[in-house]
DNA sequence: GGCATGTGTTGATCTGCATCAAGGTAGGAA
DNA sequence: TTCCTACCTTGATGCAGATCAACACATGCC
């Protein structure tokens, strides 16, 4: 079950700087603090059910979670992805519409929903931050389009490694470069799920490049990059991920 | 070219109430009406190009466009559709991120950037409204994913039929019910731009719909849906679509 | 130990949609 | 009128990735 994890200080806070309360100045995280608490989840747990009613919105501070969609037959999107910062849930709205999934070991930054809101209303810092996030997310879901809707399976892997060591080296206020390595919190079948392809097209294209040398597996859940810009080529967009310089 | 239409008052305005000035007061509309002015697009020309310095964001008033991304091989997904009420641009960014293409004719409400962009900090009626709007578009973008990720060709085209009839109902705030007309404001290779998909499958798909009686063309850019809850059916999701009862 | 369960790999075969190719139709210009 | 151009349709063929199936390996439980 979820496990509530002790309190902590917002100024020790590893995702202080890019979560939604970036902005805070130090009365508003006082506020914040005072709403807030701790959850984990196991790998594989669901945290919220679509349509549950949801009484708490919040950041996610490690580990990583997937959003999912699915048709009445069964058919599986995970239509995001939440990684360490990225916010949780949707002011204004008490049911959740999507089905969220602990892909990893996950920490949640957690606030009651009913105060939020109300700080929400008041804090252009807090509100601003929550648009710049949506807006953010926005565009990543649009590039998730162009993949799904254009890219090879082996593109699409490529792209996926790709995010992830770009997230993996935000955290640190770096961009990948040269030789990287990263871990995969999420199976096959989350990878799959999120790509829009069958576990086992996930599992022949990351052995494919493992073979021709463009990744070099570490066990099944680590992977390391040799050349990052070789990989990035593999992805089909040469874009620079858009980090300032 | 573009061409700049007479100004109108935003009282007489079609999308007064559900564009991003929806919830602004009689003060702030005048600071609106002070900074707006109107453009009008033919079917086919691109508004902004992706990379462009863009002056202005603004509202579609009538008419449709598509936000386009691209892979450098000249693979091309549409990743937004904006319909009337639609907002256009990102407040904060100089840059466009996508090419927007005019997919029939068109009229746009545009504002100055910079003075909205100072307008947007000072009124919550204002920012909240892009917030909610923001929200709802990362909402349907996440539909879309599981559209492009896991949807059959006949689905897709069945999706897109109902999308375009829920707007079109939502205008004359209603919703679509038994026997429904639409005009389809696009060609077959947006669409297929739209759905992943090829345009010769568009083609065969919206003619098999039409032989088997799911729908029924009148000429090539109009649609009859003698049951819409039948075409949800071909659509893959029942869902109804999210709107208050 | 033996067994069940979750996860990942690999092979054989099938199929939905892409690709390649040829025509058809409507509207505008000359 | 005729031609041109954009847009759409229809047919034949090929292939990337799905599907079906078997097995490998690790972990935890009895």
């Amino acid at each position: 079950m979820a496990h509530l994890s002790s309190q902590q200080a917002c100024d020790v806070c590893p995702i202080r700087t890019r979560a939604v309360c970036a902005h805070c100045e130090t009365d508003e995280l006082a506020e914040l603090e005072g709403i807030k608490y701790y959850r984990s989840f196991e790998a594989g747990q669901v945290i919220v059910w679509a349509g549950d009613q949801m009484d708490f919105v919040g950041s996610v501070v490690s580990g990583m979670a997937g959003l999912t969609q699915q048709l009445e037959d069964g058919r599986t999107q995970m239509v995001g992805l939440l990684l360490p910062s990225d916010f949780l849930g949707r002011p204004g709205r008490r049911v959740a519409a999507y089905t969220v999934t602990a892909t990893s070991e996950i920490v949640l930054c957690c606030f009651r929903r009913k105060p939020f809101e109300a700080l929400l209303a008041q804090s252009p810092h807090l509100s601003g931050r929550l648009l710049e996030m949506t807006l953010d997310e926005l565009d990543a879901a649009r590039d998730w389009l162009l993949l799904l809707g254009r890219k090879s399976a082996r593109e699409k892997i490529a792209s996926l490694l790709v995010i992830l060591a770009r997230r993996e080296a935000a955290l640190s206020r770096q961009r990948p470069k040269g030789r990287f390595a990263i871990a995969l919190p999420l199976t096959r079948e989350a990878m799959a799920d999120y790509l829009g392809l069958t576990l086992e097209t996930v599992s022949r294209q990351i052995n494919a490049l493992n073979r021709e040398g463009v990744i070099t597996l570490e066990g099944k859940r680590r992977v390391i990059i040799p050349d990052f810009e070789a990989l990035v080529l593999e992805s089909g967009d040469d874009s620079d991920g858009g980090l300032p310089a």
